[in-house]
DNA sequence: CTATCATATAGATATTTATCTATATGAGGT
DNA sequence: ACCTCATATAGATAAATATCTATATGATAG
């Protein structure tokens, strides 16, 4: 996964009702008119996100019929989930700023 | 911590150079000034990323002198890595969609 | 005290984005 | 064929944001 992809599931999951859809699609698949009960938003915003969270990878579609399910897409979040898990904060040495 | 703390380590992680800058505070400590060289942007620029990135909590300030240290926030980022760590994507058993 | 250096803030601007209303698409049912 | 329902797309708009130049702040050196 490049650092561009990267950022680019950051910035989907940089809102709050995408980070709450994607918080709901942990518990398995759901469908769009599922999704929209739970959200104060119009069809076309839901669809936005959605397809800003498709778009990065995060999520997966299958549609059945007119109804569009979605849930979770493994390959991405577990290359999301081991580029932040490889973050460390290990205080290093404190070093001087070797600047000039 | 909450969605919304979340949200906002995510908005700061959704930039290249800032993604770029937690990776290289991942390896330790270090001054603005280091930073600065790394990166084809103005010294403002750095500076308002650097806002960005303490404000969210993902980064802390070290001030000696003129000088400004960063590093990565252990708690922040202990937390964050926990709430990304959680999300899973076990495909539950596909589900009707109950709408209507 | 003054000049210099590292960093921060202010203000401007172009781009991105979250949301809405209106409309299109496409699948099923009658 | 036609109507209805679920979802997607188009287009508009207000708000957020990434970047720059110019300037302020605050520490250190002479």
């Amino acid at each position: 996964m490049t650092s561009d992809e990267i950022v680019q599931v950051c910035r989907a999951l940089g809102d709050g009702n995408r980070l709450d859809i994607i918080q709901m699609l942990s518990e398995g698949e759901m469908c769009a008119c599922k999704l929209l009960e739970k959200f104060n938003i119009t069809q076309p915003t839901l669809s936005h996100h959605m397809k800003i969270l498709c778009e990065c990878g995060l999520v997966e579609t299958r549609r059945e019929g007119k109804w569009a399910h979605y849930s979770l897409n493994c390959t991405t979040l577990t290359a999301f989930k081991e580029f932040i898990g490889q973050l460390t904060c290990t205080p290093s040495d404190v070093k001087e700023c070797s600047c000039t």
